[in-house]
DNA sequence: GCAGTTTCGATACGATCCGCATCGTATTGA
DNA sequence: TCAATACGATGCGGATCGTATCGAAACTGC
């Protein structure tokens, strides 16, 4: 892709990195509507000009700015499945995390460029190396082989979003990750032949079967 | 709450409708950032005074022409989670794939007000309510009661806002929200406990560029 | 050294948009 | 009638994006 041109003048690389630095800091300050390519390069000492050598858009220079997976994206993979989605996940919500990448993706959506967005996503929750993660996993045995693995990463994906969106209601923490993993694993449902205690059966089973067919709620 | 005064001229009603409806259209086409009030008014047959005489900004137009919705929201209460819970999803699914709420949602996202935005990112995925059904699910026995709610909660909404965000990469129909929720309920692990053959097998750890511990990357 | 090419800083420009302020007119309750 | 408000029309200040221009600087290939 994007081979630079051998001839003339160079471009200064502290300018590039100086409005990356730039970007990201305005962004997490003043949010994305409120960023302004002014801004950003009187921050970074430069002209606006420079920005638009680099980046063809204000959206496309967040989105670079923000979702630069420079070859960090990681793939844990040890002989624990649980502890390697557990890593996995912790690295997406540090990513996610960032207030920069909340305000690039709420403005990526703004945007009517959905391709944009969909890079965005995969980028941050790095969806497919999740899914190449599954797939080694089910080759060997340790996952069921009918499940979706798109679907599965969307379990991992999808939470860490919609929690990191959701502005931090419950923290992320290591206990959250590891119940995440272990609900993806395990499932909700009661083991059925297991034993645990004497919570065998039918403690109250059909006491308070409300069943009716779909109620209406009003919230606030 | 805005109790309207009832000394001179009323507002026209029908204004409000045509401003609203000029407002979800309008967004669905040209998304947030793209939304001009102008347009807003001139499609609606007024002028932008009189929007602004109903709304304080653009984005208090945005979030109550999309999350009008006041009520509507349905806990679906059978005897079956599975089918309950895929209603409840499906539903979301409708919500959310309006490109009107996307748009809405960015939009609230990038201005400066977390409370917008968790209220938006509840009505959008409706998570009190999942939880409610959740917890019911847990007093008659039909999960396990060790499980936190929030987190199966977010096993739900995040991934159809993934999904969604994601540009709709893999289409949301019936078969991946059943395949959601039998995740969710059963887990992805193998029913029968593991046959752990190769587990040794390679504990190493794929990682492409530096040590990725607390990672500062210094691409470029 | 020289030509060609590109970036640099600086500055300016057109188009657009938000939000607000008028102005004269129309519509209500008191 | 009178006060208060909404209405359409119009305009404006401030800010923004994206582009264009200009002379100077820096680099490559010859």
């Amino acid at each position: 892709m994007g081979e630079q041109l051998v001839v003339g003048r160079p471009r200064d690389p502290r300018l590039d990195a100086a409005i990356i630095d730039a970007t990201v800091s305005l962004l997490e300050s003043r949010g994305y509507n409120g960023l302004s390519l002014a801004a950003v390069a009187e921050r970074a000492g430069t002209t606006t000009a420079a920005i638009y050598r680099r980046f063809g858009s204000k959206s496309e220079l967040v989105a670079r700015a923000v979702f630069r997976t420079d070859g960090d994206d990681v793939v844990a993979e040890t002989a624990d499945l649980a502890a390697d989605l557990e890593t996995m996940i912790r690295w997406s919500v540090e990513k996610l995390s960032r207030p920069a990448a909340l305000a690039a993706i709420a403005g990526l959506l703004g945007s009517p460029k959905p391709s944009r967005v969909e890079r965005a996503a995969d980028a941050a929750g790095a969806s497919m190396l999740v899914i190449e993660r599954f797939e080694r996993a089910k080759e060997r045995g340790e996952l069921r082989a009918d499940v979706d693995s798109r679907v599965l990463a969307a379990m991992i994906d999808g939470p860490v979003l919609h929690a990191v969106l959701g502005g931090m209601a419950s923290p992320i923490d290591d206990a959250w990750i590891a119940g995440l993993v272990r609900l993806v694993l395990e499932g909700a449902a009661p083991r059925t032949p297991v034993t645990r205690t004497s919570a065998s059966r039918s403690s109250r089973t059909h006491t308070r079967s409300t069943t009716t067919r779909s109620g209406k709620v009003t919230t606030r």
